[in-house]
DNA sequence: ATTTTTTGCTTAAACATTTCATCAGAATCT
DNA sequence: AGATTCTGATGAAATGTTTAAGCAAAAAAT
């Protein structure tokens, strides 16, 4: 057992003074010096930063947040940190915010808006500097209040309160579904399902009326749109029940990869194959979608650039406080992989 | 365009100060009102409250802070979000902190020592309550000792220093690699593979042993030791390579359900039925695992209950801040599903 | 040689709380 | 009635910074 270097002594987190103390000079002096401001000689920068390093000095970011009214550290909330496109997104948005210098800290809210409130009031205590926001289903109005009575600069993401109050960046959904429709339909396929997601999602809604649109525009049958939970394994009861309901159904656009992915195992444990027997198109892309088995035909986002797009608006809005909302919509691109091909004439109909 | 309820406008937000001239009362009886402490009369309390209400009033946390000394905010840094088995565990944290009036907020150091470094700094300065940790690979000691002189309460998972100067809480895995090696054995296999992870990764250091004593103790093979990183990606590459370079082996214990489920459909790849042909056991029984194809005999850990226990731990030091150093194991129990199997005499060997 | 400008540093106020010590008045005890 | 205790509230110090304003000395301009 060797000596310790008493880490447990009473030796008190140093402060400014004892920073100044030992560098014989005054606290705002080293103030200044360790924010680069003001007008100091070289010779007590030197001796300043010295000091500082010889004490271990980290500055106090509260004290200084307070004195000065910003901070450098930015919120995520987000409704479900597993999801790996949400994981990408965090990515982006953090390799951003520390180029620039901030800190992102994550909120996990698991898509309960109880838990949202809370942990949002939380921190709204900690007055930090900005806020990216997926908000929870079924927010309520309050809770966007909430926020912007506190002016705390937030942009949200993919779901948006109904009156616009925050900056927002978005993904073209509907335009998105319609092309997932129209290649199916291109391919021959007249008879499409729409699976996945729950009507009270606003995204969800968008992506069916881009569907829904498609169908009728180009006579193809009566919209058929199943209800689910956006896991993979939600996925495989859905497609299992759905194909009971509509055998007919020769080709399916999904609300996200992972129930897309569900549906495919579904298929293969009925004897289908995915890409023949039934075309499956997924949304989102992640990571997951290129190695499934088969790999998945999916509308590609790329969720690391939403990311730093979302890391972008917010810093501007902190810079700029008064200018006007930004809304941004970021496009996705039909992938085609092996889920997909032309209706197998034998088993359609 | 209506008339917008002037978000904008000047009303400064409500401090303290408000609230008390609004109630008629000093700044103290108003922050003892808050706080429920001190002696407050019934007709004040409801005065003060009333007034807070009405106002709309948020404490800052970061005055509160910085005068008490406590701080209700939680940092939990982890070497990666995306994975399902730390979501899991951010889950369990959380919930248990919220319970106590806690919030967690989650650092995502992707597994770069630099990026862990930066975070922390960060993180320190912000002078939270306290900190669960999954050190990144290659943590240098300085790191280390960052967190031990700013005597943040800390409490690290799965890695851990060498010196030990933290809470930790950890997995028995030794014990559980042993324990799927034994278990392969008593199906009759004798050539056993161990697959996934890297060398100079102590977790995986503890689990090839486990692996490593089951194999000499009961004399199988030579020990055949595959690194690879743990993702299903590399898992299948993994998997192929090694059946290549080793075909005797019928058996294959891995470090991480992930590159087990990889390796499962690298054999399906290769026209092998994993747990007929070659058995696989996984690590961790993510949710993944029960719906992989086959479904995946695993050594199940609860991070969900391993969350829960890092806050538990984290809360104790931070109410009894000198009391003996905690090291907590969670065992991992077998789940058998249909990965594992006893050895095909035709294939075997 | 005086006046003006520049340089380098310091003093002190402010940020929004918590908390200790104090204090007047009411209630209780001799 | 006087002394003591209790109750409910307050004033002021403290937390660790930032920053505007001020000031003496040095440098530059007249």
């Amino acid at each position: 057992m060797s000596a310790v270097p008493t880490a447990n002594a009473k030796n008190k987190k140093p402060k400014l003074e004892t920073v100044a103390k030992a560098a014989g000079v005054s606290i705002a002096t080293a103030s200044q010096v360790m924010r680069g401001s003001g007008r100091i000689s070289e010779k007590t920068r030197k001796k300043v930063l010295k000091a500082a390093e010889r004490l271990n000095y980290v500055p106090d970011a509260r004290a200084a947040s307070m004195r000065s009214g910003e901070s450098r550290e930015i919120g995520l909330a987000i409704h479900q940190i597993a999801n790996p496109f949400n994981a990408e997104v965090i990515s982006g948005a953090s390799d951003l915010l520390e180029s620039e210098g901030y800190l992102l800290s994550v909120l996990d809210a698991r898509d309960d808006a109880e838990r949202q409130r809370r942990q949002l009031e939380a921190f709204i205590r900690s007055t930090r500097g900005g806020l990216l926001w997926v908000p929870a289903q079924n927010t309520p109005s309050s809770t966007y209040e909430l926020l912007s009575t506190h002016h705390i600069p937030t942009v949200t993401f993919l779901r948006r309160p109904e009156r616009v109050i925050f900056d927002h960046v978005g993904i073209e959904n509907a335009k998105a579904t319609a092309a997932a429709t129209n290649f199916l339909a291109d391919l021959g396929h007249t008879h499409i399902a729409y699976l996945g997601g729950f009507a009270t999602v606003v995204v969800r809604d968008e992506r069916v009326q881009g569907y829904v649109d498609v169908m009728a525009r180009r006579n193809l049958s009566e919209p058929v749109i199943w209800d689910t939970a956006d896991t993979k394994f939600d996925g495989i009861q859905a497609m299992t029940e759905l194909r009971q309901a509509h055998p007919e159904v020769s080709a399916v656009v999904c609300n996200g990869d992972q129930v897309a992915i569900g549906a495919c195992l579904a298929l293969t444990q009925m004897g289908l194959q995915p890409g023949k027997d039934v075309s499956v198109v997924g949304f989102d892309d992640i990571q997951d979608a290129a190695v499934a088995y088969p790999p998945l035909t999916t509308m590609a986002v790329s969720p690391y650039n939403i990311g730093r797009k979302l890391a972008r608006v917010v810093i501007d809005r902190i810079r700029e406080p008064d200018m006007p909302l930004v809304a941004s919509l970021v496009p996705a691109d039909l992938v085609i992989r092996e889920t997909t091909g032309a209706p197998d004439q034998v088993q359609g109909r």
